[in-house]
DNA sequence: GTTGACATACGACATAAATCGTAGTACGGT
DNA sequence: ACCGTACTACGATTTATGTCGTATGTCAAC
C-alpha cells in the first residue's frame, strides 16, 4: 500500500471523470487500471489517461493502492455513501443555503420521480426522524 | 445589452467563485461590479478579479449586462431555483445513479436538519405528489 | 538470455478557473 | 481645458484537470 500524500486530512472531493471512476470502483470492487479502462470503453479514453487519472486520485487520497500483485490493485478509500454525503453538504453549502428542503425541492424538480420513489423518500424521513438524526 | 456567446444552448454549469458571484445578484437583485465586490469583502478578492469574473461569465451567457450607465449593471440570466434544479440534475446524473431518493438520503446525513425543515420536505412532497410532479 | 506482451512512470501539452497588474477611457469639478 | 477618480479592457500568471506519447521495467516462454 501506498501511503496518501494527505496528513490526516479530508481528502478533496472528486472531479467529474474521477466519479466516473469511482462508480465504477464501488459498483465492481477494487479492480486494476485496465479493468476499469475495459468499464469505461464507451468514454474513449485511453489507457494511459485512465492510469495517471488513478495515480492522481492515490496522490489525493481517493484511492488506496495494493502492489501486491503485477497489476496494481486500486480501491475507493471512501465508500459510495460517504462520498455522496460530502458531495451534498458542500453542494448544500455553496449553491442551497444549507436548506436541505431547497435541494430536495431542487432534486425533485429536477426530473421526473415515481411514486415508488416518493414513498422511498418518506420512508427515509421518517427513519431520520426516529434516529434522531445521523 | 450584450447578447450572449451561446446560441440557444444552455448555460455552462456555474463554478464555485461564480455561484458566490450568482448568490449575491439573486440576493440583491442586478449590481455593477463594485457593489458585488463590496459584499464579496469578506473573500478577500480584489476588484479587478471581479470585474473579470463577471466579464467572463458574461461571454458564458450566465449573466447579462446593461451598458447604459456608465458603470455596467450586471443581473443573472437564470432565476436561482432554475440554476439550482440544474446544478441538482447535474449532481443526480454523476453521482447518485439518478436517484432523488440518494440525494434527499445525502442531503439529511450531510447536516442537521431541524424537525421544522422536516415537516417543510413533507409539504413538498405532498405537493409535488397533488401536483403529478413538474 | 533474448524477445514480446503487458505494466507502470514520467513528462508534455491543452484547456479552464481564478487571480491580479497595468493601461486606457470617461466624467465631474475646478 | 485639466486633473483626479472611478470604471472597463486586456494580458500574464498560477493551479488544476484531462489527455496522451514515450520510456522503462518485469516476467514468462522460447
Amino acid at each position: 500500500m501506498i501511503a496518501p500524500r494527505h496528513g490526516g486530512k479530508e481528502s478533496p472531493l472528486p472531479t467529474e471523470a474521477e466519479l466516473d471512476i469511482l462508480n465504477i470502483l464501488w459498483t465492481h470492487g477494487p479492480g486494476t487500471v485496465r479493468e476499469v479502462h475495459e468499464h469505461l470503453r464507451g468514454k474513449q479514453t485511453g489507457y494511459t489517461t485512465v492510469l495517471k487519472q488513478m495515480q492522481v486520485m492515490t496522490e489525493k487520497g481517493l484511492l488506496s493502492r495494493s502492489e501486491r500483485f503485477r497489476s496494481h490493485v486500486y480501491t475507493s478509500r471512501l465508500p459510495k455513501q460517504r462520498t455522496q454525503q460530502m458531495l451534498a453538504r458542500n453542494l448544500l453549502r455553496r449553491a442551497f443555503d444549507g436548506s436541505a428542503k431547497n435541494l430536495v425541492l431542487g432534486a425533485l424538480s429536477a426530473r421526473k420521480v415515481s411514486a415508488a420513489e416518493l414513498a422511498e423518500i418518506r420512508g427515509i424521513l421518517d427513519d431520520y426522524e426516529k434516529g434522531a438524526g445521523r
